[in-house]
DNA sequence: GTCTATATTGTGATAGAC
DNA sequence: GTCTATCACAATATAGAC
């Protein structure tokens, strides 16, 4: 699979207007014309880029993962308390909802999954572990600080977590509703967790 | 808008049809052909029952709304305390999921909600409000109960529950996973609300 | 209620010139 | 890297016969 360090300037436009428009209308609501269109070329250009769709989501979704780590990575850096963690988390994914109720790349194709190509299922499903394996660290240090209370295995309490933020991208955009993640995760974190 | 409870046999029968595609592959993961063919008919069948896509999809989400009603006023009848009431609402959730991972129609509507027409989100929109106010009522009687210990406004606590669920859907659907919403609502009530 | 036939538009994708 | 031209097909939708 192509790697998305490794794509020229004008296939990272592609790659940049993609992104949005699956944020907004998933995999099967935009076209090669709609990016064409956005960007100001004509289809096969990007066809030249990305010969196959799959191919084009797959590297959307690789990049997303990648960055999200690097946000992940400046999280540890800024904070060293699991609930100050955890609430960073959050604010993560009430950056994207902000925007224009904007989903998260991976909650958009993990609701499509069943229809979808492999490869990019395939980067869907390492984005999701990624996130669980964090969070599950970073809960179970909480813990040992005794920072959370809750004594459920750290594992299923960072599912509940991401669930919960994935979950109020879905249902503030069908309730269309200003509530999103920030929300939900605050009353998962203090409702809950701590 | 037409209702589901005045439609014909075989208008019905598209709507089963569709309702299935719809949990599987979102509206615009389905084509008219698709419900024909598997029902047995010809495309142009299902125009006449239902000339427009996006009637189709109202109804079906119509339709799911009031048989989540239904399941509601049950779940009253057979459940007298909050968290017994909030396992079983979490297993409506499960049932759902455990049949190939199929997704709640309204929570696949709402993650492609920007890209659908307005009557469909008018249904999605109907669908979570109910179930927020179900779960709001509920919640509220468990914290004057005492059964629920999070004095966290009950409000808030049934969006948080809601939006765990759905996202436990997309979550365990992205991930190949067979962990659903049962579990992450078994975090929620054990680890948190009460 | 179902069909055949068809209109119209959009889609992913390719060939080959510049 | 971008273009024009084009293909093959699938989509929603309609007209009109049975």
């Amino acid at each position: 699979m192509k790697h998305f360090s490794e794509i020229s300037p004008a296939a990272e436009r592609v790659v940049d207007v993609a992104e949005d428009l699956l944020q907004q209308h998933g995999y099967n609501g935009f076209s090669y014309d709609d990016v064409a269109q956005l960007i100001g070329i004509k289809k096969p250009s990007i066809h030249h880029h990305f010969s196959k769709k799959e191919e084009l989501v797959a590297v959307v979704a690789q990049r997303y993962t990648h960055r999200f780590r690097e946000e992940l990575l400046r999280i540890e850096g800024q904070h060293s308390k699991a609930p100050d963690r955890l609430t960073a988390y959050a604010a993560l994914f009430e950056r994207t909802f902000v925007k224009n109720r904007r989903l998260c790349v991976c909650g958009m194709l993990g609701a499509e999954a069943d229809s979808l190509p492999e490869v990019v299922v395939d980067e869907v499903q390492r984005f999701f572990k990624v996130n669980l394996g964090w969070l599950t660290s970073v809960i179970a240090d909480g813990q040992s600080d005794a920072l959370i209370k809750s004594q459920s295995a750290a594992e299923v309490l960072a599912e509940a977590f991401l669930c919960a933020l994935e979950g109020s991208m879905v249902v503030g955009r069908g309730m269309r509703s200003p509530r999103g993640p920030a929300e939900v995760g605050n009353t998962f974190l203090f409702g809950v967790l701590t």
